[in-house]
DNA sequence: AGGTACGCCTCTT
DNA sequence: GGCGTACCT
């Protein structure tokens, strides 16, 4: 929802403008905007089937938009929202109620034939999945447009790219519908922009600088902008009731302090002010200048901003009201598409069908493969996959035998089995640290298919925890430098990436397979692999 | 005057 | 999500 009224109350400073304005820069898209309007066209078709072919129209829409951008020369880059702040789990609850309630409504309105007044109720019920924002995703790679996933808020992803270079992936614009990119005093906001690249332009430094209509910025600084938004009502924190944009405004004008302004409403009996709301108001602020941000150059988690002491204090070391820390990898899967940000599953884990052990044979290959004759030979191999039992904690029985007991995210090392700790589903569930001590390894009894009774070295660590992995390879791998492991990991990683996504299939990438290289394959690849790969369907 | 609650619209042809 | 509007303080 944004700032209410906060657009209505800044319309002297925003001037319009055209995208053409941007030719040669880099310019952010809040993704979400264009998948709402564009889910307006096919609502009931998203809401029925979702997978037929009307039901992509949204991405059509989207597309056309991002073309219009590319023939204004303008960079687009895509930002899309990642999980929902805990913060916010009340207003996203009752949004939720209410479109349950439209859908089914809509349904029964269908049921009697009565077509327009559902369509109607559709409109309402459509929410942008992430699913749907996954369709997009692959229609922006195979057009070679760049996207990132935010871990949380998609906004504070594009107020941080607005603060990097050009060079180091920034952004000089970002254009959306949410006012709340105004209340991360973002330098350059495109609002409004239709089919022909219209649209309305607000620029901060602007705001700040020139009055206009009895409206001054100039005694404020960023901190109080912001603070001001927040007064007025924001989706983290509703605003003391009778409070708008025009009262927040004049307050912080005349007490240029927060606190200040805080104990003015304290004392005011028009106002109710709740007793945490001070509290309340200064971690929101903090949210505003330290939500988590996707780097995409160290492939990790950052903040906004650094954290500094006096925020740390104002959030009182409760830092998971900015959304819980991701690991690397999993932020990564997240930023780059691959895992659903909300439930932490891979989103293609469906789509494939070839068994999880066929594509460990056929990723553990290719790895090989690029590996050549170094240290790592081609008996060690990598490979990390998705099954479909990816809540268990199950550990693989036999990396050449199992397969269909695997979970997600094993990564098979030579004769090691690795095992990777299921992500919490829970997002308030605290990340198992299974780091391995001393000695990591331990022998394990398991029955084969067979019945026949065996031991394998087994060796648990979390792939969430760089160091556990370090500290793995070192000892699994004495000959091979812990860097090495990581690039291979990457490798694998990258392998696994590149192949569930639909621009290679399976069936064309089994079929890059030669019977001389299979052979050579560590475990000996099941024959399987080898009978005709046109059969392997999705 | 300013805030709030409510209903309407966003697309496509 | 935004916007306009009628109604309330």
């Amino acid at each position: 929802m944004g700032i209410p009224n906060l657009l209505r109350f800044l319309k002297p400073f925003i001037e319009p403008v055209h995208i053409k304005k941007y030719a040669g820069k880099r310019v952010g898209i809040d993704a979400y905007s264009w998948l709402h309007k564009g889910a307006y066209s096919c609502s009931m078709e998203l809401c029925m089937d979702p997978k037929s072919g009307s039901a992509r129209r949204y991405i059509s829409y989207f597309m056309h938009h991002i073309n219009l951008l590319r023939h204004y020369k303008v960079v687009p880059v895509v930002v899309f929202d990642g999980g929902s702040m805990p913060c916010k789990a009340a207003t996203d609850k009752e949004r939720h109620r209410k479109r349950e309630l439209s859908l089914a409504l809509a349904k029964e309105k269908l049921e009697q034939g009565n077509t327009t007044a559902a369509i109607d109720l559709f409109r309402k019920a459509v929410h942008i999945t992430p699913s749907m924002a996954y369709q997009l995703i692959q229609t922006l790679r195979s057009e070679d447009v760049e996207f990132v996933v935010a871990p949380y808020e998609a906004d504070s992803q594009l107020a941080y790219l607005t603060t990097l270079d050009p060079d180091q992936g920034g952004i000089a614009a970002v254009v959306t519908e949410d006012s709340d990119l105004i209340a991360y005093c973002c330098p350059a906001i495109i609002f409004k922009m239709d089919r022909f690249g219209n649209g309305e332009e607000f620029i901060m430094e602007r705001t700040l600088k020139t009055d206009k209509a009895s409206l001054s910025f100039r005694c404020f600084d960023k901190k109080l902008f912001t603070g001001m938004c927040i007064f007025a009502g924001c989706d983290f924190l509703p605003s003391v009731s009778g409070i708008g944009t025009k009262r927040a405004y004049s307050l912080i004008s005349k007490y240029k302090n927060i606190n200040r302004v805080i104990s003015t409403l304290k004392l005011d009996k028009r106002y109710s002010v709740p007793d945490d709301y001070a509290d309340s108001l200064w971690k929101t602020l903090a949210v505003f200048n330290h939500a988590r941000v996707y780097d995409v150059k160290s492939k990790s988690l950052k903040h906004l901003k650094p954290l500094d002491e006096q925020y740390l204090n104002y959030l009182d070391g409760d830092l998971d009201i900015l959304g819980p820390p991701l690991s690397p990898s999993i932020a990564r899967g997240i930023a780059e598409g691959h895992l659903n940000p909300v439930t932490l599953e891979a989103f293609d884990q469906y789509s494939r069908t070839i068994s999880p052990i066929e594509f460990i044979h056929t990723s553990a290959f290719k790895v090989a493969n690029q590996c050549g004759s170094q240290e790592m030979t081609q008996k060690s191999y990598i490979a990390i996959f998705s099954s479909r039992e990816s809540k268990e904690n199950v550990i693989v029985n036999d990396i050449s035998n199992g397969g269909q007991k695997c979970q997600k995210g094993i990564l098979a090392l030579g004769t090691f089995i690795l095992q990777k700790h299921s992500p919490p589903v829970d997002c308030n569930e605290v990340e198992p640290k299974n780091i391995p001590e001393n000695n990591p390894f331990k022998k394990r009894k398991f029955t084969t298919d067979q019945g026949q009774e065996m031991v394998k070295n087994e060796l648990l660590i979390d792939l969430h925890d760089e160091k556990s992995i370090l500290s793995c390879s070192s000892l699994s791998q004495p000959s091979s430098h812990p860097k090495k492991f990581m690039e291979l990991l990457s490798i694998g990683q990258a392998e696994y990436e590149r192949n569930s996504v639909v621009t290679e299939t399976p069936v064309s990438f089994c079929s890059s397979l030669t019977e001389e290289s299979v052979k050579s394959m560590p475990n000996g690849v099941s024959s399987k692999r080898q009978k005709k790969p046109e059969e392997v369907q999705y």
